[in-house]
RNA sequence: GCGGAAGUGGCUCAGUUGGUAGAGCAUCACCUUGCCAAGGUGAGGGUCGCGGGUUCGAGUCCCGUCUUCCGCUCCA
């Protein structure tokens, strides 16, 4: 299941818009903005504006939807970020879920210590020697420099629970929401009777302390993920839903729009598996700068549960009534970054091309070809003029279309200005209510990506568009 | 965290050898037009990331600081 880069230059896509191009329409149009902006703005964080919620509710909504409502053998589960601090000292993110970082001393570049020549199987604790650079006598591996003495970077984050600081317990933000699925294994196959094999899947905010983020949403310190533990029985079965879940969520991607040139499947190699995974292998998409992942799927076995078990001493294995056997669950997973699938769906989607203009000649035209099921606004009704006998019949249009879809009315300049408004946010279909639509009740619908015209009665115009929408 | 670059109205930028900020686009109003970014008139909006220094005077020089971008690194 691996797909080669394209060797032939030929057949790659057309060239990704520019990350800028995206940064500056997300904030022009009121998509994404940096957080805290009139504070000089907080590195790693960004705001969804009225747009980008739009957005980013239907991203949800969409994978919601493939994952849960219309599977029956997946639920879904909302945890809290905060969690018993023993879940991650248990799921092995307090110990691993850092780097033993060295730094060299002359040319400044960083290594983690444990992937250094002669380093490779230090125990816990000489990883954090300050003492075993020098015992080991490590140097720089590109230019022999001397190294720093090994820091960690503890990749979560922080906080007291309790009114008093100083009594309060350490907690953590959760990292990933996956354990909040592990812990909740045994309410969630209860109460929803399910069988092996059942998914759980999530949708939450998540909290990582990178140590360099950057690429607008694409790394983020805050940042939501939409993660689905899929447990099997250990351990055929596991590696057979591993095979068939790359192929599924590389599909999603595909049937909401994304160049299919644009992805790729890579798989890990042992070295830079997870502290908790078998096997995993990365969707990846072709952004401006370079291929990154979009979405991962591990094996994780049974890591988590096992782990779990041991350290509440609460029983978390499954009773097979067909196999009449107990056992610990595999668990398969795949989890994606909602902003780096939603920041996917947009770089994807923009294109400017050529369209004719009043003149004659061809100007100009950006588009957001974005699926209309994840199109922010799905209806803009746009009087011909601001007219004051049109204007009332197309706010009575717009109150019509208005409780079922997410709309937008315009009457502020230019029709044709308008138009390519709602062109560049991704708006399938515009509606226009003209002088002849006053005598005869029928009004335009244009579509966005074939610019076709129907003129349709008024009072169809729900049907039509629910046809389409 | 280290190295490099940059930070001027919503966006993209200009700003000459230091003299108290400009453009295009966008936004809004009015008039005209009326189906794909039309024309006209007008308006709002920045003290130049922040702090300090040099100077009679700094966006324009110096120091510090914050933020962003590109590399090293990592992950959803």
């Amino acid at each position: 299941m691996t797909d080669a880069p394209p060797s032939d230059p030929n057949d790659v896509a057309p060239a990704v818009a520019e990350l800028d191009t995206i940064v500056s329409l997300s904030k022009r149009r009121g998509f994404i903005f940096p957080s805290s902006e009139i504070y000089g703005g907080i590195n790693a964080v960004w705001d969804y504006g009225p747009l980008g919620v739009e957005l980013k509710n239907n991203v949800k909504r969409a994978w919601w939807r493939a994952m849960v409502q219309e599977r029956d053998d997946i639920v879904g589960l909302d945890a809290g970020i905060l969690m018993h601090p023993q879940v991650w000292v248990t799921s092995g993110h307090v110990g691993s879920f850092s780097d033993p970082l060295v730094e060299c001393q002359t040319d400044h570049r960083r290594f983690r210590l444990d992937e250094l020549p002669g380093a490779e199987n230090l125990s816990a604790t000489d990883l954090r020697d300050p003492t075993i650079v020098e015992r080991l006598g490590l140097k720089c591996p590109v230019d022999g420099g001397p190294l720093s003495a090994p820091r960690r970077f503890n990749l979560m984050f922080k906080t007291f629970m309790g009114p008093v600081e100083e009594d309060a317990s350490v907690i953590y933000l959760r990292p990933e929401t996956a354990q909040g699925s592990y812990v909740n294994f045994k309410n969630v196959q209860q109460s929803s009777r399910k069988k092996l094999p059942f998914g759980i899947a999530q949708i939450g905010k998540s909290f990582r302390n990178e140590i360099s983020p950057g690429n607008f949403v694409f790394r983020m310190r805050e940042f939501e993920q939409m993660e689905m533990q899929y447990f099997v029985r250990p351990e055929a079965e596991a590696a057979a839903a591993f095979e068939e879940w790359l192929p599924k969520r590389r599909g999603w991607y595909e049937r909401y729009g994304v160049t299919p040139a644009r992805l790729r499947l890579r798989p890990h190699d042992q070295k830079e598996l997870a502290h908790y995974a078998k096997a995993a292998t990365d969707i990846e998409y072709e952004f401006p700068f370079g291929w990154g992942e979009l979405e991962g799927v591990a094996n994780r076995t049974d890591f988590d549960l096992k782990a779990h078990q041991q350290a509440s001493g609460h029983d978390l294995t499954y009773f097979d009534q067909e196999k009449e056997e107990r056992y610990l669950p595999y668990v398969v997973e795949p989890a994606v970054g909602v902003d780096r699938a939603l920041l996917t769906f947009l770089l994807d989607a923009y294109r400017v091309e050529e369209a004719p203009t009043a003149k004659g000649d061809t100007d100009k035209r950006t588009v957001l070809g974005l699926h209309p099921d994840l199109a922010p606004i799905k209806v803009a009704v746009l009087p011909l003029s601001r007219n004051e006998t049109l204007v009332p019949e197309a706010r009575r249009v717009h109150d019509l279309v208005k409780p079922e879809w997410m709309t937008q009315y315009d009457d502020s300049g230019a029709i044709g200005r308008r138009y390519r408004r709602q062109d560049e946010v991704g708006t399938p279909f515009c509606v226009t209510v003209d002088f002849d639509s006053l005598e005869d009740r029928a009004v335009t619908v244009r579509e966005r990506d074939s610019m076709k015209q129907d003129r349709i009665p008024a009072d169809t115009l729900i049907a039509y568009l629910r046809e389409r929408l």
